[in-house]
DNA sequence: ACGGAGTTTTTGACATTGTCCAAATCTCCC
DNA sequence: GGGAGATTTGGACAATGTCAAAAACTCCGT
C-alpha cells in the first residue's frame, strides 16, 4: 500500500497518528485481526484505544480502502490489497490465510444457478484446507 | 429430515429428549442459529440449558448430521441438508438466506489457481446480495 | 424390572469480540 | 491562533461461545 498519509489524504480522512498507524500495521501484517493490529498500533505508537483502533477499522472499510474479511471460527481480518476480488485459502488447523487470486477478476465472479430474487453483489471464496506447516506437524 | 431418534440411534447416540428436539428444530427451520433453536426447543420441552444447545450441535456436527455455517456479521447457523455441498445466498440488509445448488455437486467444488502447498478439502462459495424483500424495502 | 458405568445435561463463571455513549482531545481551515 | 466539527478515549454493556464440576439420565446386562 501506498504512503499511509497520502491515502488518507485523497479520501479526504482527517490525518491522525492513529489512522496512519493502524494503516501501516495493516500493510505489514496482511489478515491481520484487530486485536493484533491494535498491538502492532501500540508499538508504534505506545497506546491506543481499543475503540479506535475498531473506529478506524471501519471507517477504513467503508470507504474501500481495507477489504474485512470474517472466516469462520476467527475474529475479522483486515487487508489492503483491495480491488482485485481475490479469494483466500484459510488453514482449519491453525487459521493461516493466503491470498488466491479469483479465477474471472471482477465481482460476483460466480453465477449462481438459482438466485431466489436475490440480487447479487458478489461471491464469495473460501478454500479450506491445511497449510504446508500443520500437514507436517502430524 | 428423517426420524430424528432414529437417526439418533443410527449413529450409535444415546437418544435424548434434548438431541430429538434439537433435530427437530433445524429440521423445521433451516439456517438457524443456536438462539433460534433453543427457542424452539423451550417450546417443544418446557426447557433446555444453553450449554446443551451446544453441546448438542456440536456432537450433530461432528457426526456429520448437521452442518455449520458462519456467514459474516452473524451467529452460527445449522441446517440438516448435507452432503450435496450446497453454497448459500445470504441478504447483506437481514440475514436471510437460501440453498443454491453447487454447481458440481461434490468437494472441494472449485479449484483454487494456486493453493500455495495446502491441502484443500472444501472450497466454501457464499453469494451476498440482497433478498426480494429487502430491494423491495427501499 | 434394577443397578451401575459411562454419557449427557445443567448451572454458573468466564472469555472473546465487538458496540454504545459521553467527555476530552485533536485536526483542519480561516 | 481560534473554533467548529470530527476523532479518540474510557467504561459499561451485549452477543456468542467455552470451561468445569455436580446432578441427572440412558443404555446394557442381569
Amino acid at each position: 500500500m501506498r504512503d499511509p498519509e497520502s491515502v488518507l489524504r485523497e479520501h479526504q480522512l482527517p490525518v491522525t497518528a492513529q489512522r496512519v498507524a493502524v494503516l501501516r500495521e495493516v500493510g505489514r501484517n496482511p489478515h491481520a485481526d484487530a486485536e493484533t493490529i491494535a498491538r502492532g498500533v501500540r508499538r508504534q505508537l505506545g497506546s491506543i484505544s481499543r475503540q479506535s483502533v475498531y473506529n478506524v477499522l471501519t471507517v477504513l472499510t467503508e470507504r474501500g480502502i481495507l477489504r474485512r474479511i470474517q472466516p469462520a471460527d476467527s475474529a475479522a481480518r483486515y487487508e489492503d490489497r483491495i480491488g482485485d476480488n481475490h479469494h483466500h485459502l484459510v488453514c482449519r488447523a491453525c487459521g493461516h490465510t493466503e491470498d488466491v487470486c479469483c479465477a474471472v477478476g471482477h465481482a460476483p465472479c460466480l453465477k449462481a444457478r438459482e438466485h431466489h430474487g436475490f440480487r447479487i453483489d458478489e461471491a464469495e471464496v473460501i478454500y479450506w484446507g491445511l497449510c504446508p506447516k500443520c500437514q507436517a506437524g502430524r
